[in-house]
DNA sequence: GTAGGGTTAG
């Protein structure tokens, strides 16, 4: 008896790896296959089984596929675990669904599973990406405070979530803490503290920490140098960029999408179409799964290349591999709409992402704004900006710009006025150009009045 | 199961 209940426990250990490496090479079907063929000849799953399944359908489905697993585990006698909820709550993480995260976390606490690490670094890592670092911060004492010990993805999570933060300085000064105190450090925290440093504009601290891994034994990866490209692009080291991501390809080191989308948009925006082309036809080759990201980083080369029916051919593509368009994709599409006169198609695309939904999408309102400014539409800009929930610095500077353009000063420089009330800014050369439009048209009373707005909130700033 | 990619102003 003994001997035949150890059998059926190897055999059900057996199934969860076979399980396991289905469900990493992506055949979730398959997988489900052989659960069935496994209970129809009496070999029963335990938590392992389902937690494997759960894991593998919430990556793929979302939190609602995940959810439905612990049913199904449920009604076959199987207690939810502590991994259990862990998938849950990394799925609603994922997603940004923080509410749901939290729920879940309350939930596991109700139920007398005790959470481990990993439910407390998930947790964590979903309160900083969602902007609550003050929450998150909470969960780090509470975890402390329940004597659960941090494990090197908890301080990684920390690290990230400081430079989420605006915290450049503490991340900095806990990395080197880390390092005093021998706590773990690996390449995931090389990579976080680079990312973040040139992310905050601290590129010379980066370019240290960088050096710094040269000399560990940890090597660098994939991750690495695409954060390196990408900081390349952003600080206008495009050549070394470019070289960056040749070395990366020469090397055979690309495994996923991620290098090309960084180079193939870096390409389009310098317009330099055909070489953002033959990448495109690299990365579809290369067998990549595309992800939304892609996508967009194909529309929009189509848009910028002035070809719209090819972008939305594309869209229609997308949608029917079953990905849904997101506020990059709409942004993409207003703006390339704009780009091409057709602002009345980038209205009709605005109202069905409302229609939609979506989130207020600034981007997409920004792009609207922009173009009826250049055509001199400056009054249905200023409805439009009405309109909008949330105003950024793209939104006032495209408007400031298309105001002077028309020369209407005294407007200008009132909108410019809210704009730094509301603690936004403008570009330079809008503010300069507001000053000279009031100063040539001798509007002296406005004149003081921006000059001092701009006064106080470079204060305010510093 | 923590790290990297995709959109807008001059």
């Amino acid at each position: 008896m003994a001997r035949s209940r150890a059998l059926l426990d190897l055999s059900t250990r057996l199934m969860n790896v076979c399980l396991a490496a289905l469900c990493r090479g992506g055949s979730l079907d398959r997988a489900e296959a052989v659960l069935v063929d496994a209970i129809r000849l009496g070999l029963p799953p335990d938590v392992v089984t389902y937690n494997t399944l759960l894991a593998a359908h919430c990556r793929a489905a979302g939190l609602d596929a995940g959810l439905a697993v612990v049913h199904r585990m449920r009604e076959a006698g199987v207690s939810p675990d502590a991994v259990t909820y862990n998938s849950l709550i990394a799925g609603a993480a994922r997603r940004g669904l923080t509410m749901c995260a939290l729920d879940l976390f309350d939930e596991m606490l109700r139920s007398g599973v005790a959470p481990d690490s990993w439910s407390y670094n998930a947790l964590m890592h979903c309160l900083f990406r969602s902007g609550h670092p003050e929450d998150a911060y909470r969960v780090f004492a509470d975890m402390v405070e329940k004597g659960v010990a941090p494990s090197a993805t908890t301080y990684n999570t920390m690290l990230d979530g400081l430079f989420r933060a605006g915290h450049a300085t503490n991340a900095y000064r806990m990395f080197r803490y880390l390092q005093r105190v021998g706590l773990p450090i690996g390449i995931v925290t090389y990579n976080t503290m680079i990312n973040g440093l040139c992310r905050s504009g601290k590129v010379g601290y980066a370019r240290m920490v960088l050096k710094e891994l040269g000399r560990t034994e940890h090597a660098p990866n994939a991750i690495t140098y695409t954060t390196i490209m990408k900081c390349c692009f952003r600080y206008a080291r495009f050549d070394q960029g470019l070289e960056t991501f040749l070395s990366l390809l020469e090397g055979g080191y690309i495994s996923d999408a991620f290098p090309y989308t960084t180079v193939i948009s870096a390409l389009v925006k310098k317009g330099r179409m055909q070489e953002a082309n033959a990448y495109c036809e690299l990365m579809i080759q290369s067998g990549s799964t595309l992800d939304n990201a892609c996508y967009n980083t194909l529309i929009h080369l189509r848009c910028q290349e002035g070809k719209l029916d090819d972008a939305f051919e594309l869209l229609k593509i997308m949608e029917e591999g079953g990905l849904e368009s997101d506020e990059y994709t709409f942004s993409i599409l207003v703006n390339g709409l704009c780009k091409m006169g057709q602002i009345k198609a980038a209205e009709k695309q605005i109202w069905s992402m409302e229609m939609m939904g979506m989130e207020s999408n600034v981007v997409a309102y920004n792009c609207l704004i922009d173009a009826l400014c250049k055509s001199h539409e400056v009054d249905a800009a200023i409805k439009v900006l009405h309109s909008m929930k949330l105003k950024d610095d793209f939104t006032y500077t495209s408007l400031v710009h298309g105001l002077c353009k028309v020369g209407r000063y005294h407007m200008a420089s009132k909108f410019l006025r809210i704009c730094l009330r509301e603690g936004n800014n403008v570009l330079a050369s809008a503010k300069r150009a507001v000053i000279s439009g009031l100063r040539s048209a001798g509007f002296k009373n406005d004149l003081r009045k921006v000059r001092s707005a701009l006064y106080m909130a470079r204060l305010l700033r510093s």
